[in-house]
RNA sequence: GGGCGUUUAGCUCAAUUGGUAGAGCGUCUCCCUUACAAGGAGAGGGUUUGGGGUUCGAGUCCCUAAACGCCCACCA
């Protein structure tokens, strides 16, 4: 690395330089490289692999930097920690990507045909694999890149088939039959959770379907007039009255004349529409079920482009036309006919493809399915029994309820980008064989679906780790995983399946956690979406406010259970000033430790200044343990930030410059300056790590030889030996000194470069503690003197404040506002009373004496014995001024 | 229709087993004091969505109402 004297760090933090220094860094040392064959205790994450065609969003951003706090905090701790990268292939949406541009070349995949369109999608995924991990490099994302696994890499291919075949032969994978929503812009089937509802404002049409050979007919409600030329029954309650007469009639369809019967279902609804109900079994997901038990013919009416069929079923005039297209033209053709009765405005859901917002149309077709209920069993008894644990724990119930409820999965897609599906055709007999190779490609043509993407992603933490090979290091060291981070969006598109599939394939759950972040949405709280426009690029937010600023902002945004986190542009300005802050703090700390010596603090030499921020910042380690093994990001956030900013700046810094300009204390000081900022950086590392790794590097001889690198020293833990609660309370004296000091300034605008001189009237104990802590007065308060005789001012005009149980007198030569002192020290004396009052009312309280816990009941009296005292100091104060 | 979440200062959010509300931003004063104006010092601002209950004590627990959001189901 370069090196820098702090002279010539500038005033402002140079993030986007510095970050990238720091991370070639890392990488050119191979400090993310996980090692199976190390003794230390594993820790193992795997990404939930972004789309290869995708860039990276704030959803990454949030996702990765979790990721990496998690990755660099277990390997700061002493554990072998691995988080493997990679990209998802991602069927659909890649297919939909080469598609498109070869579209604009009037092209179609079937002009290329299948061997050609995958050479082309594989050199265009080839291109653009390495695009969004790259971006997860620009968040500092210390993932082991020579792990790195796509979904389709022959290893994850090995495991699809190995899994497919063993599922089969237990049968727990069938071919069949079935409606299954299909989207006809992909020409796929696409499996239930890919089905998003919308709801829209459509129509309910009212058709009247003559009786047969007799007066009459019975009129039917539909929103989908065009599929009735697939109508094989006309269905209505048992039990209603109204058609009891017609139920085993049968009615002429109009504009076909086909003949229907009316049949009795259960599944009618009497009270909707007009209580009876066209059956189209090749159409509608519930039709097809009143189908089954009534032994009716499917007819298919619309093809997988959503065209109306060229058939005998359909009238000519409809033949080729698109499915909308065709229901205009049958409601005018209905309306000739004056079959058409009503048109009534009618809201509905609509189910759209997920990835195309195509509506779907629920079609009958032959597909590959997951028999899900004997695996979800396993997964459901793994939760219960604790095996895997949802954070926050509410997503648990939402899991079973999936599960417990679960049906089969649709895993194949008529699409070319995949895994293809290992089944064998027999070219002559058509007999079908289901194994990993091809029996004899001469006779066996293989099937020509591939696979849901997210059958891949369901093995994804053990087809990483190499298996089915389960003997490997890699395997045998990070399998199962430790904890997974992800979005409550994907819990049963991904989670749910790799609980199952880990079960089934590696007896045992995947990973041990599962963590639920929050879902990134804009200011106003609206999802982010490119067609919205209302993105906010990472990678711009990096280059602006810098990576720790962002990762700093999202991880305090991310509060325990938060399910939106909505951000803007401008709230990167947390992060970005809270690094200037640490920046700037380091640059003092720096150039006054330069000459720092390389031992120990001495324990017998410390000020109370010194006892208080080692004793808080003993605390402040605790804490960060406690918050970030518990998943509680942005608190661990808060409490650096408070800690850092409040504490070591405001007050600690501050107070250093006095004890620096004290021989007797001065090396000591920085030693503990030393300490302080090695031992904070650390606790930052995990949130920010470019800029406390460059900083930490610049440190006199915290880099040694064992270990030179920040990302690699070992995280803080708590040591009671920096426990001092006796000055941690007596530095509130200070605190409270010199806050009152100031704030007396100010209300009495006294010039900011005036020294005054004070008196304190403080009883034998205080008066110890405030001779201790004088200089420190002196200098954060601009004090010129401090006398402690009250006898010297007696006559001199005066004003006055409380501090602990003391006085601090301020005699003045200029007029000052007695009635606004006067007020505010009302004001004071009001807000005190109050408090004790209300806490006497506690002690008069016999149950509270009864019921409360004895450290309370003393708490509250100690808390009652120093509100009097400063009652009655502000009393005095308050006569004082009245005279 | 079923389930879940949220509602706290002008805005965004905290408040870890119930002990009497805090921060950032914004606002108002003052200050370029030799780490930092992306900064410092100070001030103002809240019947914790409404109603009821349990408790000595409720932002926190229970019931209820409302508003907003999410998930699941998918009635033509």
């Amino acid at each position: 690395m370069e090196t820098q004297t702090v002279e010539q760090m500038p005033t402002q933090y140079d993030a986007l330089n510095i970050e990238k220094e720091i991370y070639k860094f890392w990488e050119e040392n191979e400090l993310f490289k996980a090692n199976a064959n190390s003794d230390k205790p594993p820790y193992t994450i795997v990404i939930p692999p972004p789309n290869v065609t995708g860039v990276l969003h704030m959803g990454h951003a949030l996702d990765g930097t979790l990721q990496d706090i998690l990755t660099r905090y277990y390997r700061m701790s002493g554990y072998e920690a691995l988080w493997l990268p990679g990209t998802d292939h991602a069927g659909i949406a890649t297919q939909n990507v080469v598609e498109k541009k070869l579209r604009e070349e009037n092209k179609t995949r079937f002009d290329l045909g299948r061997e050609e369109f995958l050479k082309l999608t594989w050199q265009w995924a080839n291109e653009h694999k390495g695009t969004i991990l790259n971006q997860f490099k620009r968040l500092g994302a210390s993932f082991d890149r020579t792990r790195e696994r796509f979904t389709l890499d022959k290893g994850c291919n090995d495991a699809v088939k190995e899994v497919f075949v063993r599922l089969y032969e237990k049968g727990l994978i069938y071919k069949g039959a079935y409606i299954v929503n299909w989207c006809p812009r992909c020409c796929s089937a696409i499996s239930d959770i890919e089905t998003v509802y919308e709801t829209e404002m459509g129509s309910l049409w009212e058709i009247s379907y003559p009786l047969k050979n007799e007066a009459g007919a019975i009129v039917v409600a539909t929103t989908r007039p065009e599929t009735m030329f697939g109508d094989a029954a006309i269905a209505v309650n048992p039990n209603d009255y109204k058609y009891k007469e017609l139920i085993g009639k049968k009615v002429v369809m109009p504009l076909t004349g086909r003949e229907i019967p009316i049949i009795a279902d259960e599944y009618v609804d009497k009270s909707f529409g007009t209580g009876a109900v066209k059956i189209t079994p090749a159409h509608d997901p519930n039709d097809y079920e009143v189908g089954k038990r009534h032994n009716l013919k499917s007819i298919w009416v619309i093809d997988e482009n959503g065209k109306m069929k060229a058939n005998g079923y359909v009238p000519k005039e409809l033949h080729g036309l698109d499915r909308y297209q065709a229901r205009k033209k049958t409601i005018e053709m209905l309306k000739i006919q004056e079959t058409l009765l009503r048109t009534l405005p009618h809201e509905h859901n609509v189910g759209k493809c997920q990835r195309c917002n195509t509506t779907i149309e629920p079609m009958l077709s032959e597909q590959w399915f997951v028999k899900m209920e004997p695996l979800a069993k396993k997964a459901i008894e793994a939760i219960n029994k604790g095996e895997i644990k949802f954070i926050p724990e509410r997503y648990t119930k939402n899991y079973l309820s999936w599960m417990e409820n679960i049906r089969d999965w649709c895993i194949s897609r008529q699409l070319w980008w995949g895994h293809q599906i290992p089944a064998y055709y027999h070219i002559e007999t058509g007999e079908m064989v289901v194994a990993k190779e091809n029996p004899n490609p001469k006779l066996y043509k293989q099937d020509e679906d591939v696979l849901d993407t997210w059958f891949s992603s369901g093995l994804w933490p053990f087809s990483t780790l190499n298996w089915p090979d389960i003997d490997n290091a890699d395997f045998k060291k990070f399998y199962p995983t430790t904890t997974l981070v992800t979005g409550f969006d994907i819990i049963f598109f991904w989670v749910a399946r790799m609980i199952t599939m880990g079960y089934e394939f590696t007896g045992e759950a995947p990973f041990s956690t599962v963590y639920i972040h929050g879902l990134i949405r804009d200011e106003q709280g609206q999802k982010m979406s490119k067609s919205k426009g209302n993105t906010i690029d990472p990678v711009q937010i990096i280059d602006k406010y810098g990576s720790d600023a962002l990762r700093f902002t999202l991880t305090s945004l991310n509060t325990f259970g938060a399910q939106d986190i909505k951000i803007s542009d401008e709230r990167f300005e947390y992060g970005r000033n809270f690094a200037n802050k640490i920046w700037n703090a380091s640059r003092f700390t720096l150039m006054n430790i330069c000459d720092v010596d390389d031992i120990q603090i001495d324990f017998n030499n410390l000020t109370i200044a010194d006892k208080w921020i080692l004793n808080k910042l003993n605390e402040t380690i605790k804490l960060v343990n406690d918050n970030l093994k518990t998943f509680r990001f942005g608190e661990t956030a808060h409490i650096l930030y408070e800690f850092f900013w409040n504490n070591i700046c405001d007050w600690y810094l501050e107070i250093s410059k006095v004890q620096l300009g004290d021989e007797k204390i001065s090396m000591n000081t920085k030693r503990v300056l030393k300490y302080l900022f090695d031992t904070t950086l650390r606790l930052l590392h995990p949130i920010m790590p470019h800029i406390t790794e460059k900083i930490w590097q610049l440190i006199p001889y915290v880099k040694n030889s064992s270990c030179n690198a920040l990302i690699i020293a070992s995280f803080p833990i708590p040591d009671e030996k920096y426990n001092f609660a006796l000055e941690s309370k007596q530095m509130e004296v200070v605190f409270e000194t010199i806050k009152s000091l100031r704030n007396l300034r100010q209300s009495l605008n006294i010039n900011t470069g005036a020294l005054i001189d004070i008196v304190i009237d403080a009883n034998k104990e205080e008066e110890i503690i405030f001779k201790a802590i004088e200089s420190y007065i002196k200098r954060l308060a601009k004090v010129n003197s401090i006398l402690y005789n009250s006898q010297e001012i007696k006559d001199k005009k005066c004003v006055n404040c409380a501090v602990s149980n003391s006085k601090i007198i301020v005699p003045l030569d200029n007029l000052i506002n007695f009635e606004d002192e006067l007020s505010r020290q009302n004001k004071k004396l009001l807000k005190l009373t109050n408090e004790r009052n209300s806490l006497e009312s506690r002690l008069n309280n016999e149950k509270f004496m009864q019921n409360a816990k004895e450290e309370l009941i003393n708490q509250t009296k100690t808390r009652i014995d120093e509100i009097i005292a400063r009652e009655n100091v502000i009393k005095e104060l308050i006569e004082n001024l009245k005279q």
